[in-house]
RNA sequence: GUCCUCGUCGUCCAGUGGUUAGGACAUCGCCCUUUCACGGCGGUAACACGGGUUCGAAUCCCGUCGAGGACGCCA
């Protein structure tokens, strides 16, 4: 089967192009730093073009400062793109929504042949629906009403101002079948494909029909992203059909998990490449790390071991120039890899002792002894300590890995562990959607207490414990600003999990 | 609930009909060492299960089970 998978590439007259899509939501993340390591490879072996694209469709979720944090997490790993938003190419521009009238004006070409409709309902309307659906343990599914309204109703709703999505008509009948490039052929009955939301009723497209049109507008030939999009493809693959564009190549790349071997996320590992800038991992190593998930790079054999004079656990470290030499689509495993932290801590441990000691310095004046982590941290020491040596006692938990404060030091004298934890969770939701900057994380946690009967001091107190492990530290909102939003979150987040976990046990087993 | 995908040590990968099932991380033991780490040596540990096909299945086919994903006017 990988076989001809080769013999199909080389066939294809097109050049290759391939794009990741990361959405500004957030803090980039480790698997947007995956998809757009493999996108990178196989542009670069197959002397393709590598584009970036902003997926920045849906405004409820964007956050302004995330765009510019990809850029730079993306480069500090060592990746570039040909085209993107900052560097421009032919295709531009590369943010969706600097595009919106495109996919209109492709929306329109949809309504005017048939294979879309307006539909009228609301969100709530829909809600209840599946809400009812779920209930009653139906599949979840939009019934389909407007798409059987005559062209009077239709222009009755149109003419009483009613607002409306547009939806792709799915057959009733058949279905679509489409080739997955490293599973084989994979069939969808239509029965089971729902009538896709394209144009919100905003104005805005959804990610299906905006992701489409843009690879077919920049000529992607190669779509490699990660298989929480397969169910979605039958619906992308109609519409390359209706506009009777030519089909991509799909590439679905196993999901990065977590070690319980659900997707994924940051409730339960760190997601953000922020947060191993901060920690001090190099960007080498997570290259490398991300490289071993999914199994594409071939193994040294022992005989190359031993020919190459390489200790044998090299086989596991390579550069991001032996990926591009060596990494081979065909040879990826489709088994989900778990996101493994203890490796990725020995791979970083072996790249900072292969630095020589002045490049060892280096990378520590670069990272947590940089002067302006240092001149951040000044302040929140300088009054405090008698002699310069004191810094060490005063600021430890900044250069801790994990903090684990005992339960005498973070429960408030008059609340359970329950409430604790529960409130633990609406803090960290209100860090989360914070800017990072004291007054402002001062404000949301003062809101926040007022809003769930927490008085400052337990509030505050909570969280000090949480960060510094102690009861006794620097300015509250200043160290979280010195020590990053990122890891300050991260640390918010284990300690709700490590705590809810030993909360669920028997008791006796604490 | 429906559909789709996946299934080799605890974890990441080798293995593509005939292997004592291999390596790395972790773990355990020993050595090195004032300690710790590094390093060296060795050990424990896996083909989910059941049927086929075959002289012979981790490898091919079917079923079962298990895991994951999708089912949003999120991406």
């Amino acid at each position: 089967m990988t076989a001809e998978t080769h013999a199909f590439s080389a066939a294809s007259a097109r050049p290759t192009r391939v794009r990741i899509a990361p959405s500004p939501t957030g803090d980039p993340h480790v698997g947007t730093a995956y998809i757009g390591l493999l996108n990178y490879i196989f542009a670069v072996q197959r002397g393709g073009q590598f584009v970036l694209r902003i997926e920045d469709t849906d405004r409820t979720r964007f956050v302004p400062t995330s765009e510019a944090m990809i850029f730079d997490a993306l480069r500090w790993i060592g990746l570039s793109w040909n085209e993107g938003p900052d560097v421009g190419g032919p295709y531009g521009p590369y943010r969706q929504s600097e595009r919106t009238e495109i996919y209109r004006e492709y929306c329109q070409i949809l309504l005017d042949n048939g294979a879309a409709y307006r539909a009228f309902e609301t969100p709530e309307e829909l809600e209840a629906e599946r809400k009812a659906q779920t209930a009653a343990k139906q599949p979840p599914k939009y019934n389909g009403r407007s798409r059987h309204l005559s062209q009077e109703e239709v222009d009755a709703n149109l003419a009483a101002g009613k607002p409306f999505t547009i939806r792709l008509k799915v057959p009733t009948e058949g279905a679509t079948t489409f080739r997955d490039e490293l599973r084989g052929d994979i069939t969808f009955d239509h029965f089971n494909v729902d009538d896709q939301v394209l144009l919100k009723s905003d104005g805005f497209p959804t990610y299906h029909l905006a992701n489409v049109v843009d690879d077919h507008l920049m000529h992607i030939t190669d779509v490699i992203r990660a298989e929480e999009w397969i169910s979605s493809t039958p619906k992308h693959v109609l519409l390359y059909n209706a506009f009777g564009w030519e089909l991509p190549k799909f590439w679905h790349m196993p999901l990065l998990r977590n070690v319980d071997k659900s997707k994924i996320s940051k409730r339960k590992n760190p997601v953000s490449l922020n947060y191993y800038r901060e920690s001090g991992f190099l960007p080498q190593a997570m290259l490398n790390f991300l490289g071993l998930m999914g199994g594409g790079m071939a193994q040294m054999t022992e005989q190359e071991i031993v020919s190459s004079g390489a200790s044998t656990k090299e086989s596991d470290i390579f550069s991001l120039a032996q990926m591009l030499e060596k990494y081979d689509f065909s040879r990826i495993s489709l088994g989900g890899p778990v996101f493994d932290l203890v490796k990725l801590k020995w791979l970083n441990g072996e790249y900072l002792r292969k630095l020589s000691p002045d490049e060892f310095l280096a990378a520590l004046r670069e990272n947590v002894f940089s002067d302006s982590h240092l001149r951040a941290i000044v302040p929140l020491v300088q009054t405090r300590i008698d002699t310069l040596g004191g810094i060490g006692d005063m600021v430890d938990f900044l250069f801790r890995d994990v903090v684990t404060p005992p339960e005498s030091v973070w429960l408030p004298k008059k609340r359970t562990a329950e409430e604790t934890l529960a409130f633990a969770a609406e803090l960290l939701a209100a860090l989360e959607a914070s800017a990072w900057e004291a007054h402002a994380i001062e404000a949301e946690m003062k809101k926040l207490g007022e809003a769930q009967g927490w008085s400052v001091k337990e509030n505050f107190m909570l969280l000090r414990a949480i960060l510094t492990g102690s009861t006794q530290s620097p300015p509250l909102m200043e160290s979280l600003v010195v020590f990053g939003k990122a890891r300050s979150l991260d640390r918010v987040r284990r300690f709700i999990e490590t705590q809810k976990r030993l909360l669920n046990q028997p008791p006796g087993r604490k």
